[in-house]
DNA sequence: TCTTTTTTATTGAACGTTCAATCAATAAAA
DNA sequence: TTTTATTGATTGAACGTTCAATAAAAAAGA
């Protein structure tokens, strides 16, 4: 049954049934005949929609991104107030949303981060967001400490939501985002806490 | 050349020689070819000593979570003194030590990490690991906190340790162990600081 | 309105490649 | 002579890609 503007469509439906397979058999076991089957059309649509296989997995490793992305940006806007404190949580939110916690979409990222060291396009991806998660939380660690220490604190609290969403990902019963989005917030405060008491250079917000 | 005992010394070529082909072309590209020609033996004797590719690749993360517990049990008998701070000390000195925070133990771990998700002898072998660092952290955090508190403590310090050597794997410039190290100890010193009001049950040790 | 033509979407068998496993053959010690 | 160690060509299965064939919609023509 050909439509015209079936593209958009078929994109979304395959990326869909990628992270599907990849959380069903894992990324070495997820062959296109499986993703095509997953999503009720044939093998051939992929290489006609994606240029073939690698395609496909860089298209749904920018996917999972973008969405993170967006999960984060959409809690920054609608913050009860400017504080670098809610700016924080409101970046622990996101990457604990990762729009829907859900088992497929944390199997896929972890698989993708596996196979990011020994390809290059995923590579760049992945380092790209890397820094950008860093990059936020020192920018917003710096309205309250020292450089030195605002970049030990965005070290850490990165590790730890990086640490927290891996052990979520291994668990046989899941991540407890409740419970990892406290123990993200827990180090937060008790990184704020540790007011220096050299001056900044630029930035002084209250108090 | 054949020679009486060659087992463990094929054994443990074969192991090297897998850690340093995954560090080289990724678990997806590492074929039984590539590391027995690495090893400078033929393909067939892989299947001799291991049973299959499999057998290896469950021998290798098998060595390298032995080394693991082996670094961390050193480190803990060799302590300066018997405070829970210092136990918990060795425990991060262990993990970071990963008998060589070398990047092909780091790369090969992170692949095992991925794929334990769909094989159930990795994943099993993965989960007795997790737990070990889990029960061993929290028994010592009891010695300073409340019940509740030592498995927060517990469970933050293992994410914090895991997110750490994650991220170090990740980045281009490789693991900082020392900076990764003072960030874990500066988190175990925060922990810690949280003394209880209700007091433990069982344990006390001083003050 | 009704054909005919063109375009877009999709299929799935065929092809070539790669890989793990096997095993008969070989060689050196015991 | 027996045992242990090792090789490497062969085999069969699995995979990604390709492409001729097909089918349905849209566009054009009558």
């Amino acid at each position: 049954m050909p439509k015209l503007g079936m593209e958009p469509i078929r994109r979304r439906q395959l990326i869909k049934a990628t992270m599907e397979a990849i959380d069903e058999a894992g990324l070495a076991d997820t062959t296109i005949v499986r993703i095509a089957r997953r999503a009720g059309v044939s093998a051939g649509i992929i290489s006609h929609y994606f240029g073939g296989k690698d395609g496909l997995l860089e298209a749904t490793m920018r996917q999972i991104l973008s969405d993170l992305g967006e999960a984060v940006t959409r809690r920054r806007q609608a913050l009860p107030s400017d504080s670098p404190r809610d700016h924080l949580r409101a970046i622990i939110d996101g990457n604990f949303d990762r729009s829907q916690v859900s088992q497929s979409v944390m199997k896929t990222w972890l698989a993708f981060w596996a196979s990011s060291m020994h390809k290059r396009d995923l590579q760049r991806l992945q380092h790209v967001n890397d820094r950008r998660l860093y990059s936020n939380l020192c920018h917003q660690f710096r309205h309250c400490l020292a450089k030195e220490e605002a970049r030990q604190a965005a070290r850490g609290l990165a590790a730890m939501i990086d640490g927290l969403w891996l052990r979520g990902a291994m668990a046989p019963e899941g991540l407890d985002v409740d419970r990892a989005r406290g123990l993200a917030y827990d180090y937060l405060d008790t990184q704020l806490a540790r007011r220096t008491t050299t001056r900044q250079t630029t930035v002084t917000t209250n108090d």
